[in-house]
DNA sequence: CTGAAAGCGCTTACAG
DNA sequence: CTGAAAGCGCTTACAG
């Protein structure tokens, strides 16, 4: 039952009759091998059950073969984020084509958070992505001073250099916020709420300015907002908030589905229909959204494709590149049911 | 701007003015150093910022300092899971100590799945927890001929070498169900009905299973059974398949979170209320359960401590030790609004 | 098309 | 307490 010592390329080459590096050779390509000694090589690996050590081909060629991922994030929160998963599984799909893999990590401290980072640059990985991005994050010259490969995601065109040069993979949140204020405003609605996310994350801001700013294209009064932190919790609270005020929002436009799915339950809870008394939106496109009673109109992000493209850009930086920004928008709006007319509006508003 | 040679282990000894070898017991302490040459070896490493490689370090130790973990569910799924990224916080805080990382991969077929763990048993990792497991899991022999260290999580204590002689990290979900079929029980609720998860999952045949008996004992009936796959979506369509009975049930014990939040909307939107009008309950403790109004019963699985014993036991395991199956218990009912006495009962029974 | 050898950057017996 | 050297298992110029 002692496990027996795993083959080496060098026993394959003795096995074969070759040099190492022939083997080596006859499996990456790289320079041509003979179609016969090819053939022995192969049945030389397949009868002692060889496969590259990894380690090794890590050490020669300078490249770990797999990608960093650092979440600083609470794990309650990560589990409901609709984004996260979808991303991930985006990432894995082009790693697998380049044989890599994702190290993940969790961390819930700025300490832990660095230190991990330069573990990632001591050749645990041979990049990272920056997800959740703040505004002017201390994550930008980390990296570059660790001179570790990294692209940022971000919700916005870094035109400024936001970003501090890195190559960044963005999308526009602004026009599914303008579309959905549009979509709420013909609905009839004048007083719309929007539930944001904490206004140190990128996201979280240029979607609460979007509001802003389709509020005010649309004559209408845009100052109703409530700062959440895209939890259920907040989510509810906010709404309480909302919903007694002497005069309450007939539309609420939340920031994420979680927050719009706890709120949608808190005024179901106090005797409101949706849509008939209160009409909704959320951003993200989870799959509990899309299955609610009523569905929840939201907002898909392209979550998978923005992972691809992530990881695509990243692999071109490590690959020495020269850097760019790319835009990744597969945004839109995704109306369902849970917003119609506000309450007290003629059956048909005709034309 | 070009990067600069990164400084090894030989930069520091030169600098230094010793061996690379002292440098290396300097920094792992596995054998004594004087003080003085150790100093002057930090001050040389301090200046030269150097950090050992870690690519080297692995194949000189042949360890690989990451464990894996595969998953093998659309994203869609992956993404509702509050199990899921609790666990992995769980990990990462012993991995951390270890000065180690996971390695997460998502696959989609079963074929990139064999081809998965093939890839970390070459060196991408030192061991994997083997997830979602299914009755006679393929991985199982697949980890032991590859020789891969791996632990298994499953729901229900091995006796009988149902993980193949792995070692296992169990729990027991039967409790908790029988509890909550009790609370619905002493609620005053007879027809009971159950949403299941798919047979096929060690989780979801034993929550099931744990229901039929739990009914039983109460001398009720427990065939009211039907099978969703813990998407929202299933949820959904069972909770209508039940409501739409000529004798619909009057509380519902769902398999997960999940299923339970879909069914719960539905059964708002015909206009029951719950719990007055339908008793439910969840599995899984997920943030949004806390935060629905009313707030779901539920039951806390102990991800975080699962995840941190599994990779204890994964240690222990590729450390060499004994593999023995140890039960990690931390599941727990939650009770919250969500359980009533059924319709048409008298205000207060008293005893 | 193939071989011999150096090199990737550490760790760890082996001597002293 | 410290040094010189071998070894981890590959890849890749360099020769032929």
């Amino acid at each position: 039952m002692t496990a027996p010592r795993k083959a080496t390329i060098g026993d394959v080459a003795r096995h074969a009759g070759v040099s190492k590096g022939t083997v080596s050779l006859a499996y990456s390509g790289k320079r041509p091998v003979s179609e016969e000694t090819r053939q022995r090589i192969f049945d030389a690996a397949e009868e002692l059950q060889w496969t590259a050590s990894h380690r090794a081909r890590a050490l020669a060629t300078s490249r770990t073969g797999a990608i960093g991922l650092v979440v600083a994030r609470d794990p309650e929160v990560l589990a409901t984020d609709a984004f996260f998963s979808k991303f991930i599984s985006g990432c894995e799909r082009v790693l697998a084509e380049h044989d890599m893999g994702l190290m993940l990590h969790a961390v819930t401290s700025s300490e832990a958070e660095r230190l991990v980072y330069e573990r990632l640059a001591a050749g645990r990985a041979d990049g990272v992505i920056l997800l959740d991005v703040q505004v002017e994050d201390p994550r930008f010259e980390l990296v570059q001073r660790l001179g570790l490969p990294a692209v940022v995601l971000s919700a916005e065109e870094p035109t400024g250099g936001e970003t501090a040069g890195l190559p960044t993979v963005y999308s526009d949140d602004s026009p599914a916020v303008t579309e959905l204020v549009g979509r709420m405003a013909q609905a009839g609605h004048t007083r719309i709420a929007h539930v944001a996310g904490p206004d140190h994350y990128i996201h979280g801001r240029i979607r609460r300015e979007a509001f802003a700013a389709a509020m005010r294209e649309q004559g209408l009064d845009g100052s109703l907002v409530v700062e959440g932190d895209f939890t259920a919790a907040s989510g509810r609270d906010a709404t309480a908030q909302l919903l007694d005020r002497a005069d309450p929002p007939t539309a609420i436009l939340y920031a994420n589905d979680m927050m719009a799915i706890s709120g949608l339950s808190l005024a179901h809870s106090r005797g409101l229909r949706v849509p008939e008394d209160l009409s909704i939106s959320g951003y993200d496109d989870s799959e509990l959204s899309a299955h609610l009673s009523p569905a929840l109109t939201t907002v898909s992000t392209g979550a998978v494709q923005r992972g691809q493209i992530a990881v695509t850009t990243l692999l071109a930086e490590i690959a020495g590149e020269q850097p760019r920004h790319v835009l990744a928008d597969h945004t839109t709006v995704v109306p369902r049911g849970s917003i119609a007319a506000p309450p007290g509006t003629p059956t048909r508003t005709a034309p």
